[in-house]
DNA sequence: GCCAACGTTGGC
DNA sequence: GCCAACGTTGGC
């Protein structure tokens, strides 16, 4: 079992979005390190923080569970979506995205402010500076802490 | 809105 | 394969 957390910009698609959908593909990530973590790595049954960023409320939210395994993102081939990439051809798709369920909402945002006065976790991928992955692994040690800070 | 830090593209 | 130019992310 591993720890994720995932980025949303509340104002493209927020955690109670996801509270009302209940379940969601996370498609339009068009980052090969992120697309590779979700081909090869995430598994369902997985945990992953929904964090909100650009927004007057940056932070942790959610939690919530992959429920589908990484398969082609069908948003790639649509002309008209935002996320439209004509390189990436249907025969093999350049693009994958998981389906994750709602678990729960936090009952306070953790924010991102909050999180870098810890020191326990400064070496946290997403407080690294100029960090822009969208999608990047938790450790258990940070998750529990992450947590307890709730 | 600014800008630093990246990632990607494409000419050479 | 190098690297300049460009585009994007995301905190502030």
């Amino acid at each position: 079992m591993q720890y994720w957390l995932m980025k949303s910009e509340p104002s493209e698609y927020s955690i109670d979005d996801l509270k009302k959908d209940k379940t969601e593909h996370w498609d339009g990530v068009r980052n090969y390190q992120a697309r590779n973590m979700m081909r090869d790595q995430m598994k369902k049954g997985d945990l992953a923080f929904m964090y909100h960023s650009n927004c007057d409320d940056i932070g942790i939210v959610g939690i919530m569970t992959v429920y589908r395994e990484g398969y082609p993102d069908h948003t790639a081939f649509d002309k008209k979506d935002k996320h439209y990439d004509p390189k990436s051809d249907p025969d093999n798709p350049r693009w994958i995205m998981v389906d994750v369920k709602y678990k729960r909402k936090l009952k306070r945002t953790i924010t991102l402010q909050e999180l870098k006065q810890h020191k326990v976790l400064q070496d946290m991928q997403l407080l690294r500076k100029g960090n822009r992955l969208s999608i990047m692994p938790v450790t258990k040690k940070h998750w529990d802490f992450i947590l307890s800070l709730e």
